[in-house]
Parts: structure tokens; C-alpha cells; sequence
DNA sequence: CCGAAACCTTACCGGTCAGTATAGTTTCAG
DNA sequence: CTGAAACTATACTGACCGGTAAGGTTTCGG
């Protein structure tokens, strides 16, 4: 019977991203929620536990969807370029309201706080997603290929939430198809 | 004697990048500028119409660095790399809080609010300036080499500003000279 | 059937928010 | 010297913030 605190988290979520974190207040998320303010503070000692939840939620759908999608591609080349499709339909499910993961993280500028951690958490583990698909893709120095790869990612993000309609996305696959390229024919010379 | 009003966009511009936007109470900000609120007040209307002066102060200073970095790389492919020191330098003089115009735009969801539209105004004019110097390397579809561009720009931005100490900048750079060169080759495919 | 857990309603706390009212002071150009 | 503009200081408004207090009601497993 924890159904209170999953509806909570996901009025939560659902506030923090088409408004923003700071500007949503409990009451709002409780009365989207169908609860009460005291039934949202027995369920987490303050509004930033809800927040960290939140991501911490967020976080485990993406795995999940990561996840999915990986187990359609059994090619590692076409699995991170899977990663675009990824993205973009996440965008497109939130309004193109962006990545509410980098979205809180501009809320939050202390590298310290625990809703930054629970950002660094999410994002390294796509990096760590990438990495691992760059070394079972034959690539050499994975690590840099996947920080290629996450930085066309962010940027397809953060462009297309702030200016709609551009076919960004399709550049940036383009772009990471000749990345992927570079980096394999490096593996050889060596 | 408009001092005041320089110096409330001074103080407002280092809150809002240090803290956040909604965060920042005009209290804070008449202070830090060693004003009265109705100082404030009395220069501006009210607290959006600060915020977007601010906006469009930072995107000015913006201009005039692109403008002198330019100057200093009469090759248009040296020149777009150049973008890549800028934004580093932008990122670093900031202690890594990442672009105001990314970090407002996650504070205020509405694409028509007059905060957004400053906003665009601003990334509009970096795509510009990118497609410009693009046109002028003899690229065929300029538009499009200088999103790639952009995308790159704003992921190693964003990046860099959720996780330090990465040389995301040193990555973004190669893909976008490898990006650059396979955009010049389709030139003279025509 | 009972007791505990989870939930509810209502009211409150101190604090801060954006913005305004009132009135006194400095500055400086004509 | 004067008068307007720019600034000062203080106090206020109504609303909302995160969080809490006190007490009543539902639900359900042992």
C-alpha cells in the first residue's frame, strides 16, 4: 500500500518538469497528488528528499528504457546510435521542456548537494552505458569515443528544448555515425 | 549618472549565475549593487523586465568577445574552432555554472515568455555568427554545418557544467574539426 | 474485533517573496 | 539659488513558502 508515495513522486515529477523545481511548491505536488501536505512529510522528511527521489525514479525509467532499447540492437554501433532515437523521445514525451536532470542541476549550483549527486549518478551511468558499447564495438580508448558521443547527446538535448522544430536530432546521429567511424578506423593504427 | 542600472544589472547578473534566477530575491540583488529596492524599482518595472536586461547586457558582452576572438582568426575554419576557446573560457570565468541563457531557459518553461525570447535571441545569433563562418569556408549547406557546430557547443557546455574537471572542451574540439573537414569534402561532391 | 498504520482536515508557525507607500536627502544643471 | 531628478530609509501589503501541531477517520491484517 505505498501507493501514496509513488503518487506522490509522480505528481512530483510531473510538476518539476513543465514548471520547474524551485517554482513548485509541496502543496501543489500533494494536491496533484491527491494527498495531503502532512501525508507528503510522512512519506519524506523534506522537499528536497522528494526532489532526490524524483531523479533517483527518473533515473531508474531510463535505465529501464535504456535497457529495452539495448536489447533491440544487438549491434554495439547501432545500439549507441540507438541512444539519439532514445533522447528524442524523451523530449518529445515532455513537451520539449529538456533534460530535467540538467534542468535541476541548473537550480541547484552546489556540486555537494545531494540533488547534484543524484544528477552526477544518472549521467555518469549513461556514460558508463556509452563506454561500454564503444569497448564491446572494438574501439580503443572507449572512454573518449563515449564522451563524444554524450556530448552530442547534451547537445541535441539542451538545443532542441530551447529552440523546437529544428531537425537536430538528425544531425547530431549524422555526426555521431562520423565520430563512431574516426574513432573505429583508430583502432587499427596502432 | 545611469550607474545604478549598471550596477543592478552587475549584481543581478552575478546572482543569477551563481545561484539561479527564482532563487534570487531583489532584496539580494538591490543590496549586493548597494542600492534601495525602490531603486530598482524605479529602473526597472519589475523583476522579469531585470532579468531579461540582463540577459540582453550578457548577450551584448557575448557579441563583443565573438567579435574580437574573430579578429584574431582571419581563417573561417580557425574561427569556428575559436567558438570552442570561448565557450571554455566562458565555462571556467564562471566557476563551471554553465550558460545563464541554458540555465534561465530551465527556470521559464513558457517559449513566449519574454525571458525565452531573449533567450533565443541569443543562441540565434551564435548559429548566425557559425553559419556566416561556415558560408565564408565555402561550405555548401552552412546552416547545417553550423548546428552541428552549435550542438557540440552547447553538449561540451552543459557537460562541462554538470561534471567537472573532464576535458570535455578538448573532445568537442576534435569533433568538430573532423565535422568541419567532412562537410568540406561534400562541397566538392556537387 | 481490535489495534495500529496510513490517511484525512484544519489551522497554524516564522520567514520570505515581489512590489508599493511615504517621506526625507543628495546632486547638479539652468 | 532653485527646482527637478535621482537616490535614500523605513515600513508596509498580501501572498506564498516549507514545515508542524493536533486530532479525527478509514483500512486491514492478526
Amino acid at each position: 500500500m505505498d501507493n501514496s508515495r509513488k503518487r506522490l513522486i509522480d505528481a512530483a515529477l510531473r510538476l518539476f518538469l513543465s514548471h520547474g523545481v524551485h517554482i513548485t511548491g509541496v502543496t501543489a505536488i500533494a494536491s496533484l497528488a491527491g494527498v495531503t501536505k502532512m501525508t507528503l512529510y510522512s512519506h519524506f522528511p523534506s522537499k528536497d528528499s522528494l526532489i532526490v527521489a524524483c531523479l533517483d525514479e527518473r533515473d531508474r525509467r531510463w535505465r529501464e528504457e535504456v535497457a529495452r532499447t539495448l536489447a533491440q540492437h544487438p549491434d554495439p554501433v547501432s545500439s549507441m546510435l540507438a541512444f539519439f532515437d532514445l533522447y528524442e523521445r524523451f523530449l518529445l514525451r515532455d513537451s520539449g521542456r529538456g533534460c530535467l536532470f540538467v534542468n535541476s542541476a541548473a537550480e541547484f549550483p552546489q556540486p555537494d548537494h545531494p540533488v547534484r549527486l543524484a544528477v552526477s549518478r544518472h549521467k555518469q551511468g549513461i556514460r558508463e552505458n556509452l563506454s561500454a558499447l564503444a569497448a564491446s564495438a572494438g574501439i580503443r580508448n572507449a572512454d573518449i569515443a563515449a564522451e563524444g558521443l554524450f556530448i552530442l547527446l547534451e547537445g541535441s538535448f539542451v538545443s532542441g528544448a530551447m529552440s523546437q522544430a529544428t531537425p537536430v536530432f538528425d544531425t547530431a546521429r549524422r555526426m555521431a555515425h562520423g565520430w563512431i567511424q574516426q574513432q573505429e578506423s583508430q583502432e587499427q593504427s596502432a
